[in-house]
DNA sequence: ACAGTGATTGGCT
DNA sequence: GCCAATCACTGTG
């Protein structure tokens, strides 16, 4: 396995949309209470600008004691609950009140732990794939809650930190589509080219056939 | 493969 | 009081 290297500051501070872009690729490392390390090759990634990102929780500006990390330096965590039951993580980027959301990974270390936390009532085994093929399902395979992994700073963190082990994504591989799960923030912002991932990883959440279409 | 739906509760207005 | 950056499950083709 080749060597992996911890990203800093200098790595970790970008804007919005190549924080996007640089994410692909790299590892999110994950250490639990008992000291077990959980690691996966982040493969899909949104962004979430400030001010006239409708779909955005910095819409307009707005601020308010839950959305305090999207404003803090590049590289700080914003974790939140949403649905009743489910977490996202996110990670800030320079711009005040632009975030990139971690979509899927696709898991490197750990996997028995993971899919103890991801067990679910279903009969049968948990395929690989399904691990943490979506936001929220990455936050349970990962342990990640707005408690124990939210306003931190992955640079600086005994729990959560980012490496890069060479892995590269070509930029012809990234696919670059609309974001999920944001209708109601209206055609326009929904449209927009904000989500993005590696091409054929089949630890995407969701495909875009027609965006992967035109990528070739 | 894809569409439709119920679950479940913290945070904001 | 409203509703969400989701998920798992069910039914249909």
């Amino acid at each position: 396995m080749a060597e992996s290297r911890r990203l800093g500051k200098a790595d970790l501070t970008l804007p919005c949309k190549e924080m996007a872009h640089y994410l692909l690729g790299k590892i999110l490392a994950r250490k639990l209470d008992n000291g077990a390390v959980l690691k996966g090759r982040i493969v899909e990634t949104e962004c979430y600008l400030g001010g006239e990102d409708k779909a955005s929780h910095s819409y307009n500006g707005r601020q308010t004691p839950g959305n305090e990390p999207m404003y803090m330096p590049s590289g700080t965590t914003y974790v939140y609950f949403t649905y009743g039951m489910y977490f996202c993580f996110n990670i800030s980027s320079i711009e005040p009140g632009a975030v990139v959301l971690i979509r899927a990974a696709e898991p490197l270390q750990g996997l028995e732990t993971m899919a103890k936390f991801r067990s679910v009532k279903k009969k049968g085994v948990l395929k690989e794939t399904e691990l943490c093929n979506g936001p929220s399902k990455l936050c349970i395979a990962m342990n990640m809650t707005k408690q124990n992994c939210n306003k931190m700073d992955l640079c600086e963190s005994e729990v959560l930190w980012i490496e890069d082990d060479g892995g590269k994504v070509e930029e012809k591989e990234i696919v670059i589509s609309t974001r999920i799960g944001i209708a109601s923030a209206g055609e326009e912002w929904a449209g927009k080219p904000l989500r993005f991932y590696v091409l054929s990883n089949p630890h995407v959440s969701k495909r875009d056939k027609k965006a992967e279409r035109e990528l070739s």
